[in-house]
DNA sequence: GACCCGTGCCGCCAAC
DNA sequence: CGGTTGGCGGCACGGG
């Protein structure tokens, strides 16, 4: 269930990651047969808040609108830590107000899923939600946050990570690959990429990649790759080597690879078979087709592969996916 | 799940 | 001289 969006804004609050959750979940495109949220900015604390670029702004909403919200996401926050004042002292949060801490808390405990974006994450540790979860943040806080909440386990090097029902995502662009995966798990592939059309965006960036990247949204066209990726996902269905790739890219196989990398965050074989479970994923979604047939339009060899890869990638069987997503909507 | 074989990945190094 | 390229070999991983 996604319907009821949230977004909780504190003190120092940085615009473009807000912006980010806003432009998701905020914004009506019915028109584009796409799924209208109740959104709701709420304030965290006693309004008027302030951002970080010295401006304020109103809200309708305060902590109670919390409780009926499906998804809570909570942008990144100047100044969320006060290190310590001796070296090796261990830092702490800025006093967050325990209001929200607890609605936060009370959001987990009923199974609403809870999204932070860059040092956002810094209140969700504050409320003890990180204990023990995996988790990420920008990657110049990253070593902070994991200092401040020892118990959390944070990957500084990825994108984006789901430990249901915490969402924890790097650095703000990073914030709209995670809001659309969340839209993806939840509404399937035609809705994400629906919006993420008409936000002109790039429709998935899988959580694992690096946060290290060179080019953070692929250009267009003209560029090497860029014909690559377009040419790429028409003809999925059959077996392509790296080798290939590399030859279309007008490249050696070595020098291919390592441009791949630093352009892409992945590996040319791994991105690839991370566009063929997306693919299989909408077939899964959107249509009847017997997981065989689908394992050969998305390219894999046959069944047993496709359930390999399924579920490494995305943590289930293709049949129990289906069911689910079915079941869900 | 255990296997085998081919492929992809990456560190190393030499060449430009 | 530093940076990039691309070939080679060991190794791991994926596909069957």
């Amino acid at each position: 269930m996604l319907r009821d969006v949230a977004v909780v804004v504190l003190n120092g609050f940085e615009p473009f990651e807000f912006g980010v959750v806003c432009e998701v979940f905020g914004i009506d495109r019915s028109d584009d047969g796409l799924p209208v949220y109740d959104f709701a900015v709420v304030a965290g604390e006693q309004g008027p808040i302030r951002a970080r670029n010295d401006f304020t702004i109103e809200t309708r909403h305060g902590l109670d609108r919390l409780e009926s919200a499906d998804l809570i996401a909570v942008p990144a926050i100047l100044n969320s830590v006060v290190l310590p004042d001796v070296s090796g002292g261990t830092p702490r949060a800025r006093a967050f107000p325990e209001p929200l801490l607890a609605a936060l808390r009370r959001a987990v405990d009923r199974e609403a899923r809870v999204l932070s974006v860059c040092s956002g994450a810094f209140v969700l540790g504050a409320a003890g939600l990180l204990d023990g979860r995996r988790c990420t943040t920008h990657w110049r806080h990253a070593d902070l946050l994991a200092r401040t909440y020892p118990n959390a386990k944070v990957d500084p090097d990825v994108l984006y990570v789901d430990d249901d029902p915490v969402i924890t995502s790097a650095g703000t662009a990073a914030g709209i690959d995670a809001c659309l995966y969340l839209v993806r798990k939840e509404q399937g592939t035609r809705v994400a990429n629906g919006i993420a059309r008409r936000m002109v965006v790039p429709p998935h960036r899988d959580g694992g990649q690096a946060q290290y990247i060179n080019q953070p949204v692929p250009s267009a066209s003209g560029e090497a790759f860029g014909d690559l990726l377009e040419w790429l996902p028409e003809h999925l269905e059959s077996p392509v080597t790296v080798t290939q790739m590399a030859a279309r890219a007008h490249m050696s196989p070595r020098t291919f690879a390592r441009r791949f990398v630093q352009e892409t965050g992945t590996t040319p074989q791994r991105w690839l078979t991370g566009q063929r479970v997306l693919l299989a994923q909408q077939l899964l979604e959107e249509t009847d087709e017997t997981i065989d047939a689908i394992a050969g339009k998305a390219g894999f060899g046959n069944a047993a592969a496709l359930r390999h890869h399924f579920g490494a990638w995305r943590g289930t069987t293709p049949n129990a996916y289906r069911r689910m997503f079915r079941g869900a909507s």
